[in-house]
DNA sequence: CACGAACATCGATGGATGTCGATGCACGTT
DNA sequence: AACGTGCATCGACATCCATCGATGTTCGTG
């Protein structure tokens, strides 16, 4: 189905003006199917209000926590903390550390930074089809 | 509701050798229910493979995307590709234009910025807990 | 004015996910 | 050795979500 000649009649010609059939030939997915996931899998760890809380309270702690700890301020069983905590552990967000009865858990810090390199690359910051949202122009700078 | 006066009672000797309760007083969720929600929210916009190629190819287009651009490289019908472009329409993500017979849509520049901020908000780099993530483990480093 | 195209919405469905209670295991104290 | 504590796992359940097909609306062309 991607043959459709008829996509690449459509011209480019940039006016908007006839129903012809639309459709200029876009880039093919650039993203590979696998990274499309990976990328959606690293978002999706932090897509639950109980595992953000998790990375805050990990991140303005003063050092390793361990569950017992975050059932409390969460609000929620041990077993779901320990299904949370496993979830940003294999999305690479946190480290665990076993010591004793007790199991720490600590934040990535290369993780962290790994998840606003994506958030960039996400975007490309700079390419075309953006729209500047408010100042026109000025479009975050970025690094 | 847990008004474990017990916990407040196990103090923070800091010594995690004896198990007593174990669990220091962590600070309370300093992240409002509302902002984590809002936070989760976000991430969640992106926690789909085709989202997030929807994304990268209106990053990577030249101009404005209309819907029926997507439905081929994404593969999926065009009701499902009107779906997720409204949750990201309602991430603030994207904006819509219409034009005619056809919805333009387009990245919102400000809404990238914010998600770049959120990644690092969520994170406090430079915070105390964190793990450098050294030579220490050498964690799995994934695929 | 009638037809076709693009798009959003509706209803349905299968799969993924958050939550809980109960259980089992490892470890340190008594 | 026996007990208690912290934690991960299991099974179950309710809910959410991605996807599809069908339908209705809007707009431009013949």
């Amino acid at each position: 189905m991607t043959s459709t000649a008829t996509i690449a009649d459509a011209s480019v010609t940039g006016d908007v003006s006839s129903p012809v059939r639309c459709c200029a030939p876009l880039a093919s997915p650039a993203l590979s199917d696998t990274e499309a996931g990976a990328t959606a899998a690293l978002f999706k760890a932090l897509a639950d209000p109980n595992r953000v809380r998790i990375v805050h309270l990990l991140a303005t702690s003063p050092g390793p926590v361990c569950v017992c700890d975050l059932t409390e301020p969460l609000g929620i069983g041990q077993p779901t903390v320990s299904h949370h905590l496993r979830k940003l552990l294999d999305a690479g967000l946190v480290r665990r550390e076993a010591r004793g009865t007790w199991a720490y858990y600590s934040l990535d810090g290369d993780a962290l930074d790994r998840l606003v390199r994506v958030a960039d690359l996400t975007g490309i910051t700079g390419a075309a089809g953006i729209a500047p949202a408010a100042d026109t122009t000025e479009v975050t700078e970025e690094t």
